[in-house]
DNA sequence: CTTTCTCTAAAGTGCACTGTGGCCAGTGC
């Protein structure tokens, strides 16, 4: 059966593969745009192509309609088959190499060979790379750290990959008889921003037959240990997944130590060893005279209780000062996704997203919330398409239109306005203060030294029409650094002009990140959650960005999207006003 | 490869930055 994700990959694996061959950039630019009007065409857009039936749509010529015929149709395309048999399958690892385009690839493919990664680091480390047309010594130096960053974060997933897998997994073992409780720990658990496996525990009185089931499971690729009561398995996309059976009573035990961190796990060792016990995965019993009171934990939060805590919620599991503030009652009621009544930075097909504006306010009111901001991009980021002063002023009137359409609900004008190189922003100061809220992000120069970089978000935070910071360190999780910024310093500035600052929900940022969130609310510093959605689908980051202020002690009063309508729109003109 | 047109040919997203090589090409947003 041909999906439309299939259909998708295929066309732009094509678009890649003429890269390579340096084909018309024209031509190349056709296939990513037919990639995306699959992607976002409303209906079966698999039908109506097996059905011949995709004339007159928008970016779908002649030549693209015979392609996705044959695709829709047989599954497979002749073209595309031709097209990969002239390259190795390896090539495709290189152009997750940041400063590796399509031009370098060629070059090297064709004069030295390289086939993959394990021949880039051999062609930079003999000094062949060096040699070729268009490369040195500054250039090779680059692609090495570039292969050393992709190397240490090897066999690493972002959160939205891992949740999907995870849930498979989940309902598969779920679906077994002799399986009980079926709890997913580790970092999963702990809501970390990227993952390297996946752990499960079931609980169960039949574990052999548990485990034979689970190595056997149609997703399975590779069995990498099959034991009795442990086994591992690397699932299609390349994670490792483990799992531990366990009986009804081990369950709280082995969930809590599975859970993690170490660190804290070490903690609470240690606590329960100071209070007469000693604890492991699989029970707790008293080491001298002290009560067993074993046959009283049934949850982890019996554990915790045992130990005199309130019980720590897995997102707080770090050893960063949650074990004291539970034993004090202290800990924060952490924010839900249920507390979220909207949200801000969402793209439209104004620039680079793909639904229109009523189609992203419908998603929302779909979602359950009360308002939506959007905020597109501005004109120095050409490449997203971003608006200038006429298209955004068209925008913020139609915007007004559609709010006249609505009970209950309401869109926000807004702009992900560019902070350029010097701080200034992208719009003057007479447009922006048009708008009901304005995102400020850096889309380029991203290597400034920390302190020239400090400088320029500091500026734009200065301006009384900035209302929140996007994507604070422009971090790409496993894929780009974050640029150098001195993040108190940036808190001080936020803290002193009523700035909020974003929580960027799209997996592949969770920017800011949640080491620092405790110190943002010290600070008295607010967190916008926003998904900084291209699509109706990408609303639904949402839920990776409470996963990460879960980690960051935020509760609903340190979030702003929790506030109703009203709430929320005085809070977005608070800035402001201090100025006028 | 698609769209548009002045309708069978031309035009189709711009800029900053980096490094290399000698004032340009590739990359990334």
């Amino acid at each position: 059966m041909t999906t439309r994700d299939k259909i998708v990959d295929t066309l732009e694996e094509i678009a890649l593969l003429l890269e390579l061959k340096g084909e018309n950039p024209f031509k190349i630019r056709a296939y990513r745009t037919g990639a995306e009007v699959v992607q976002s065409y409303p209906g079966d857009i698999v039908q109506k192509a097996a059905d011949n039936q995709l004339k007159d749509i928008k970016g779908i010529g002649s030549a693209l309609q015979e392609k996705l015929q044959e695709l829709a149709s047989t599954g497979e395309l002749e073209f595309h088959k031709n097209l990969r048999a002239e390259f190795p399958e390896s090539i495709f690892e290189l152009f997750d190499i940041q400063g590796l385009g399509p031009k370098k690839i060629k070059a090297l493919y064709e004069q030295l060979g390289v086939k993959g990664l394990a021949d880039l680091q051999r062609v930079c480390d003999s000094g062949e790379a060096a040699q070729l047309a268009g490369f040195g010594k500054k250039s090779v130096d680059k692609i090495r750290e570039a292969i050393a960053f992709r190397e240490q974060n090897s066999g690493c997933f972002h959160q939205d990959v891992a949740m999907a897998s995870a849930e498979l997994v989940r309902e598969a073992l779920q679906a077994h008889p002799a399986a009980g409780r079926v709890e997913a720990a580790g970092s999963l658990r702990r809501g970390k921003e990227t993952l390297h496996d996946l752990d499960f525990i079931v609980a169960t009185k039949r574990p052999q037959e548990i485990m034979d089931y689970f190595v056997g499971l149609p997703f399975v690729t590779q069995v990498i240990n099959h034991g009795s009561t442990k086994s591992s398995i690397r699932l299609e996309n390349g994670i490792q997944c483990d799992l531990r059976a366990v009986s009804n009573t081990e369950l709280p035990f082995a969930l809590n130590y599975f859970t993690g961190s170490k660190e804290h796990n070490v903690a609470m060792r240690g606590r329960a060893l100071k209070r007469g016990y000693t604890l492991n995965e699989y029970r707790l019993a008293p080491t001298g005279e002290a009560k067993d009171i074993s046959a009283n934990i049934h949850e982890e939060a019996d554990l915790y209780r045992a130990l005199g805590l309130d019980y720590i919620d897995p997102a707080l599991r770090e050893n960063a000062g949650e074990i004291e503030a539970a034993e004090k009652g202290l800990l924060p009621r952490l924010v839900e996704l249920e507390n979220l009544r909207g949200t801000f930075h969402n793209h439209t097909i104004a620039s680079d997203g793909n639904a229109t504006l009523a189609e992203m306010a419908d998603a929302a009111q779909e979602l359950g919330l009360e308002y939506l901001g959007i905020a597109d991009h501005s004109k120095a980021s050409f490449q997203a398409n971003g608006l200038d002063e006429k298209r955004l002023r068209h925008q913020i009137a139609e915007i007004a239109e559609l709010n006249k359409t609505y009970e209950g609900f309401r869109l926000f004008a807004g702009t992900e306005c560019d902070i350029l190189k010097d701080g200034s922003l992208d719009f003057d100061d007479g447009l922006l203060s048009e708008l009901d809220y304005v995102v400020a992000s850096v889309h380029n120069v991203f290597n400034l030294p920390e302190k020239e970089m400090t400088a320029r978000l500091i500026r734009a935070i200065e301006n009384p029409h900035v209302t929140m910071l996007g994507h604070l360190t422009g971090r790409l999780l496993l894929k780009r650094e974050p640029y150098a910024v001195n993040v108190p310093m940036i808190l001080d500035a936020a803290a002193e002009t009523g700035t909020l600052i974003e929580l960027n929900a799209n997996p592949w940022r969770l920017d800011m990140d949640w080491r620092w969130w405790k110190l943002a609310k010290e600070k008295g510093v607010k967190c916008a959650i926003n998904p900084d959605a291209h699509s109706t689908r990408g609303l639904q980051c949402l839920a990776f960005g409470v996963r990460i202020a879960r980690k960051g002690w935020l509760t609903r009063d340190d979030v702003i999207n929790c506030l109703s309508l009203a709430k929320v729109t005085e809070a977005i003109a608070a800035k402001r006003q201090r100025h006028s």
